[in-house]
DNA sequence: GTGTCATGCGTAT
DNA sequence: TACGCCTGACACG
């Protein structure tokens, strides 16, 4: 269940225990075995992430691309191996660490020209640290007079965000989710970026998604927050907003819910 | 066991 | 706007 700080740990994570080693690729379920043969016995470069999809460079320039989807997941082991799921699309090995994947909504191996266009087909990754991230993430809301709700949820315009960081981020900010995107101003554009490049570090540091800032939880550091006390607006409807106590509401934008706080947000 | 839901996204209508 | 795709966890009987 991946927002762009799960990819970019990932791909730390897995760099760690990857790059520059030789693996072993197989697809235990099948429908990637072409693609495991062909890389199969390579070097593995450097794994690279962005926004929500992973990149892994292989010495014959073969670049396998990972997109997880709404149900992808890794798993990391270290021998012995467990069994792997009979839904395991790539299993990619060294003696010393397996690495398993299921449910990716894309598995495919890219040329680096292809692997070019995907990158340049997504807006700037605030944990790629753009130097320009703010100007060219406000350039690219100037234009849209769609909600911001749903101007930050499209990778086009930004990287690496999804249904619940858009909660949570335009929460923290005090910003309606159904203000136009073009109407927000210079300051709120800043914020907002310098807001999501915190987050997403945040998130990819800790492994989870955690956003409620001691302030507002009696103290207690994010690490140490019990499930349920984690979020500001994210699946909370009904229950009463952490800063004014009113309660928090939830609307369909595109399909996917959105949860805010009207007396906090607008 | 069956049904439902989910932190995503592309394509067709 | 609807549907298809991919998997696993959990609620319910």
């Amino acid at each position: 269940m991946p927002e762009g700080h799960v990819l970019h740990r990932a791909a730390r994570l897995q760099g760690k225990r990857f790059n520059g080693c030789e693996v072993a690729v197989e697809s235990p379920q099948g429908r990637f075995s072409a693609g495991a043969d062909q890389l199969d016995g390579q070097t593995l470069e450097v794994i690279e992430a962005k926004g929500k999809h992973l990149f892994y460079r292989f010495e014959s320039s073969d670049v396998l691309h990972i997109h997880l989807g709404l149900f992808g997941k890794f798993r990391l082991s270290r021998p012995p191996f467990p069994e792997p799921s009979p839904a395991c699309r790539v299993l990619m090995s060294t003696s010393d660490d397996q690495l398993h994947l299921a449910g990716p909504n894309q598995c495919e191996i890219l040329d680096p020209e292809a692997t070019a266009d995907v990158m340049d087909r997504l807006g700037p990754d605030p944990l790629r640290g753009p130097a320009d991230g703010a100007e060219d993430f406000g350039r690219r809301l100037s234009t849209r007079k769609i909600p911001i709700g749903r101007a930050i949820m499209d990778q086009k315009i930004v990287s690496g965000i999804g249904n619940v960081y858009r909660s949570e981020l335009l929460f923290m900010l005090g910003i309606d989710p159904f203000t136009p995107a073009n109407k927000l101003g210079v300051d709120d554009v800043e914020r907002l970026w310098a807001l999501t490049v915190d987050e997403l570090k945040a998130g990819e540091r800790l492994g989870r998604i955690v956003t409620v800032t001691p302030d507002d939880s009696d103290g207690a550091k994010r690490r140490e927050l019990a499930a349920g006390e984690r979020l500001y607006a994210y699946k909370r409807d009904g229950k009463s907003c952490r800063r004014c106590h009113e309660p928090i509401v939830c609307a369909d934008i595109d399909g996917r819910n959105v949860w805010w706080c009207r007396s906090c947000q607008h």
